[in-house]
RNA sequence: GGGGAGUUGCCGGAGCGGUCAAACGGGGCGGACUGUAAAUCCGUUGGCUUACGCCUACAGUGGUUCGAACCCACUACUCCCCA
């Protein structure tokens, strides 16, 4: 299998140039992908292009990440509508910096094989004068050629201007760039980004007469219609400070049965036949999971590690499974912080249990329920649980030896909703 | 400029003097089922010291009335028709 039957398989493949299987006939050449530099991390989003990236190395290809810049102060003109924040370059440092970490976990996960790259194209575009970049590149294109893309004709109604416009060029750039200096032939991106590519393949081929290719996944969407990527409306990071590993775990455990099949093809390492024969299992017995747990696992273990995918099984197994809460005593403050990160909490003071106030007191002082009487409602209704025991009674008079590890109550407003009180000394 | 219709809870929409915290539908929230899913079924859906009690609410203000979402007046906004 070439990497290019590996990533039709796997449902990687959306387009490609003609005669791609030239750019790695030569030993050590690089792949490129680029990454909007707006946050300090990536989220699940970002996570195709990654994986394109991760196979092109696999295959023995250089995998070479851009972080741009450059382009994200200029802004690609798909979709966004609002004008683009100038970033200064210490938070693009930054930004790289994290970027770069990731990738190392995800491309290059495997220590044997080509080394991983990780440029700024604002390195070389800073001291590119704006009469140089129209002269040696401006003038190698027609306006008419530039139109002629999806990304600028979807834009002739709304309006576009002059700067995005141009982000094709900067781009285009950037892969003439690469091919120079780096040895550079093949840039992989999301299906939107075609445009863009053939631009640099185009500039590529007038500049130096060198043939490159591009290839192109399919843009990922979820049965369902929404946007894949968020849970809750909420970005999945990469970034364990930003979106905990038990909730990236998560976040694939809930996967639908409809998405999980390709979705597991994207993002497993694991072989064809592996994932075949766990896709059978599920397709049996879907209501086990197992395709969804397989991948979970997998992504969990190989982005935040052993450890951090054991402490998430094991809340994952106290707040849904059978497991009694005691168990998440265990953990260290720093974990039980990150389970419940995001989670609405509330402080109050170990004096409250003087008063000798009932659950219904609680729910509503705590903000668990914005009203008594919505309180009382979920009780009545039975859909309350403090520390994973139901609680049936509106008038069930909380006690202080109920705290768990002597601070913690949590409260489980029905089955997903959870909320955690911590009680001060 | 003239004429008409309307403005109700999260949304749509009934109500046209008391029995209206307001039908019905959607949505939300709980429960059962289940897989932390979907579908389905059940309950619930203004607040309060849970009370056949009180408070706040049917665009705003004022009025008629023992009593107004409902009648009247004015104000604001929306829509339609004619110039």
């Amino acid at each position: 299998m070439n990497l290019l039957e590996e990533l039709k398989w796997r449902g990687l493949y959306q387009d490609s140039t003609p005669g791609i299987e030239n750019c790695w006939s030569v030993p050590g050449v690089g792949a490129y992908a680029g990454f909007d530099p707006t946050a300090p991390s990536l989220h699940v989003g970002n996570l195709v292009v990654v994986m394109l990236l991760t196979h092109c190395r696999r295959y023995g290809l250089r995998p070479i990440a851009i972080v741009g810049g450059a382009t994200g102060m200029v802004g690609d003109p798909s979709g966004k509508s609002q004008e683009r924040k100038l970033l200064d370059l210490d938070t693009l440092r930054a930004n790289q910096a994290g970027v770069h970490a990731q990738l190392e976990k995800l491309v290059a996960y495997d220590p044997d094989g080509p080394e991983l790259l990780v440029l700024n194209n604002y390195d070389w575009f800073a001291q590119f004068t704006f009469l140089d970049f129209l002269r040696d590149v401006g003038k190698h294109f027609s306006i008419n050629y530039m139109m002629a893309k999806d990304s600028v004709q979807n834009r002739l109604e709304s309006g576009i201007s002059f700067t995005e416009f141009s982000y094709q060029l900067l781009q285009g750039y950037d892969f003439y760039h690469l091919y120079q200096h780096y040895g550079c032939r093949l840039q992989v991106g999301g299906s939107d980004q075609w445009g863009n590519i053939t631009t640099g393949i185009e500039l590529v081929r007038k500049l130096t007469g060198g043939e490159v290719h591009g290839l192109t996944a399919p843009l990922l969407t979820r049965a369902d219609g929404s946007k894949f990527g968020k849970s809750e409306g909420e970005n999945v990071w990469l970034d364990p400070e930003r979106t905990s590993p038990y909730k990236f775990y998560q976040f694939w455990l809930n996967a639908a049965d409809e998405d999980i099949s390709r979705l597991l093809k994207i993002f497993s390492l694991k072989g064809r036949e592996e994932i075949e024969s766990a896709l059978e299992r599920h397709a049996a017995e879907p209501h086990l999971r197992i395709a969804q747990k397989m991948l979970a696992v997998e992504l969990t273990e190989r982005l935040h590690g052993k450890p951090a995918l054991e402490t998430a099984l094991a809340a994952t197994d106290a707040l849904f499974g059978d497991a009694p809460f005691s168990t998440l005593e265990r953990l260290s403050p720093k974990e039980f912080g990150q389970i419940f990160e995001g989670v609405p909490s509330a402080t109050l003071n170990r004096s409250w249990f003087e008063a000798q106030k009932n659950v219904v007191d609680l729910l509503a002082e705590s903000g668990a329920a914005p009203s008594k009487s919505e309180a009382r409602r979920l009780v009545q209704g039975g859909g309350l649980k403090i520390n994973k025991i139901k609680i049936s009674s509106p008038d069930h008079v909380p006690v202080f030896d109920e705290l768990l590890a002597g601070r913690y109550l949590f409260i489980q407003s029905g089955k997903k909703k959870h909320h955690i009180v911590v009680f001060e000394p």
